[in-house]
DNA sequence: GACAGATCGTTGACTACGCAAATAATATGG
DNA sequence: CCATATTATTTGCGTAGTCAACGATCTGTC
């Protein structure tokens, strides 16, 4: 538990860096906008929060640059104006696709050397993870 | 590499709010906590810092809570007035052994449910992880 | 012995997030 | 048809971390 928490900030920012200079986005923006490009509909922002993990006002925020440089745009719902619906840019789809590269390519590097075996084994953990909301894992590992 | 994020993110917090209630000590804390009560030597602040992938300054503003409750001291070292040498208290020492113990519990809560071969194929992965610094890993998994 | 350069910790300015409260809009009970 | 409750987003404020710049100190070289 103690290492997750220093091996993703690390690698994170890695990606941050590297993602930055080359498409101008975080890692943070990068998995916002992979959302976007892989939904079936059209997400409202709360829907969107909720699959991330993120707060929605955490969301707002997070919104609020990628609108600003036109990779995603904003619309007030027809039927409820409460509700705003978020959806890619055809530059935004350009950017996630060469960024999605990018970031495959910076993570084979990273986590070269880890046998495959285990980095299956961690994939299949997170699948599940996705679900723990009231169950948690092994101590400080 | 997503989900790692996320997951990571949720327990941490998980984690913080927990051991927030019990103990007035956040998950961070614990983690530098553990650190100084294992440690060898009389850690200096940078090489505190460097064990916890912190850095300088990020450390520097951890401690400052930490030193006003008491839970550690910061003395400047008598040959080198630059280095600032950080230790444990004695109610230091009590709590981050209380604060460990509901962490495993709180851990173990959370990945029950998960396989125990995978968990030890993260820590593992892990282990080796701790050197990774000019590697990566394996795209958005 | 003075001084140029390295090293250690702190500070300022920034980002990214959370929670709680505010705001705006809709839905519902009487 | 209005009052109230509920829902979606935004805003205010706090936390935790980064990097870059700074002052204080130490060290090696002339």
């Amino acid at each position: 538990m103690i290492q997750i928490n220093a091996m993703q900030a690390r690698a994170a920012r890695k990606l941050d860096l590297w993602l930055g200079s080359l498409h101008g986005i975080g890692f943070g923006d990068l998995v916002i906008l992979r959302a976007l490009r892989d939904a079936r509909e059209v997400y409202r922002q709360l829907d969107l929060a909720r699959q991330l993990h993120l707060s929605p006002s955490g969301l707002t925020r997070a919104l609020i640059p990628l609108e600003k440089i036109h990779l995603i745009e904003r619309e007030r719902d027809a039927r409820d104006a409460r509700i705003s619906r978020v959806r890619l840019t055809e530059t935004g789809r350009r950017i996630v696709d060469d960024a999605e590269e990018t970031a495959r390519e910076a993570c084979e590097q990273l986590f070269a050397g880890i046998p495959l075996r285990d980095l299956r084994a961690v994939a299949g953990l997170l699948d599940d993870a996705g679900s723990i909301s009231e169950r948690s894992s092994k101590a400080s590992a």
